[in-house]
DNA sequence: CGTTGGCTTGAGAGGGCTCAAGGCCAGTGG
DNA sequence: CCACTGGCCTTGAGCCCTCTCAAGCCAACG
């Protein structure tokens, strides 16, 4: 929590550059539009049920996000760390209620807009359409890729997957919730992992 | 195959108006970048590998849109009958080679545009860019969900939902197609069926 | 009419689950 | 500051869902 707005905004300038390149007039324009919140530990920033109203870009901390069926069985979708955005898309884009659960994992900070004020964006700047555009097709070939992971290949191959690709996540977030994400048990995770030790990490 | 190019377009149109309303100078400036091809059963319209230059929309047919891993074991991420998309997203936005296969399951008409007359489209008209942005974020949100659902629910419960959820696709493919996009084996497919044929269909 | 591919069925195996118990640590209230 | 509580992690036993392998049947096709 030292930061200042300017290194948490130069973050999401950043994070924008991956997608399209911005005028200093566009980013002006966007960035204007943010705001930065510290969430605590457990806090919720969208629960099942409520209709979304902010997108968010992590600065500092870890969420989860996530959705539970009738029986209260948990799955998460992803999570979210420095450099990641929070988002229910389609609560956020048809104003319906919320599937998902975003909470904190960490003492966080977001940079949050609000619905509003992204759609005055488009409008003004036809950049962030464009941006806005290509961060969704990238995110459904992320989507794709990870349908068929799931489809074909075994618990033990998704976990070592996981703590390859997000060794960063691997290590703040809790094994149960690891298995949320991998669709498995804490208790099988649990037995990965003693396996993975034995054959020499 | 029947029909005339006119006819295709009003399929294509209201497939857009799903998203967005267009203006008609709009509408003839998009339909104008379309042609319609026709494609026979079994041939690829993308193969792994290829760079993939086209986007499709489905007039008349159905498709399969899947990969495969090292073993050769194939993985259909999704059918594409009669107002559905056909598109590699990765590899036509990034130029990078195909992970996918794009076949036609039966003899098939689609509405192709090239990736430089889409570019253009972009230049040329921003609703344009605001109807894909939504295509899209509306396609993470469905796969999204795609994915929960093969996170914790059961074969059983995979195939049943296949079944009442496109139960015109189900019709029209093998059961062995439909293993590979639930992620379950043929034979195991088959003996679902079987189950839910003794439980009174 | 032989071949190929899809569908079915059965036997056997295994990956991953459920249930239950115990240890450990962090947070909380007295 | 300590006892208590709840959540997380581990381990084991037993089981079931789903897979692999193998065989046989049938329709489509060259």
């Amino acid at each position: 929590m030292k930061n200042t707005l300017s290194t948490d905004l130069n973050l999401l300038k950043s994070n924008f550059s991956k997608y399209v390149e911005l005028t200093d007039a566009a980013w002006e324009t966007i960035s204007s539009a943010f705001l930065s919140r510290d969430i605590a530990r457990r806090e919720f920033v969208l629960k099942k049920g409520e209709i979304c109203r902010m997108e968010g870009f992590v600065i500092e901390g870890c969420f989860k996000v996530s959705t539970t069926d009738q029986e209260g069985k948990e799955s998460i979708l992803y999570f979210a760390a420095e450099d990641w955005w929070l988002m229910e898309i389609d609560s956020f884009l048809n104003a319906t209620p919320s599937e998902l659960y975003i909470q904190a994992l960490e003492d966080s900070r977001v940079l949050f807009i609000s619905k509003s004020d992204k759609e005055e964006l488009y409008t003004k700047a036809p950049e962030i359409e464009r941006l806005f555009r290509i961060m969704a097709q990238t995110a459904v070939a992320a989507w794709q890729r990870r349908v068929v992971r799931n489809l074909n290949w075994s618990a033990e191959k998704r976990y070592s997957h996981f703590l390859d690709t997000y060794p960063n996540i691997a290590k703040r977030v809790t094994n149960k919730d690891i298995a949320s994400y991998l669709g498995i048990t804490q208790e099988f995770v649990s037995k990965l992992r003693k396996k993975r030790m034995k054959e020499g990490k």
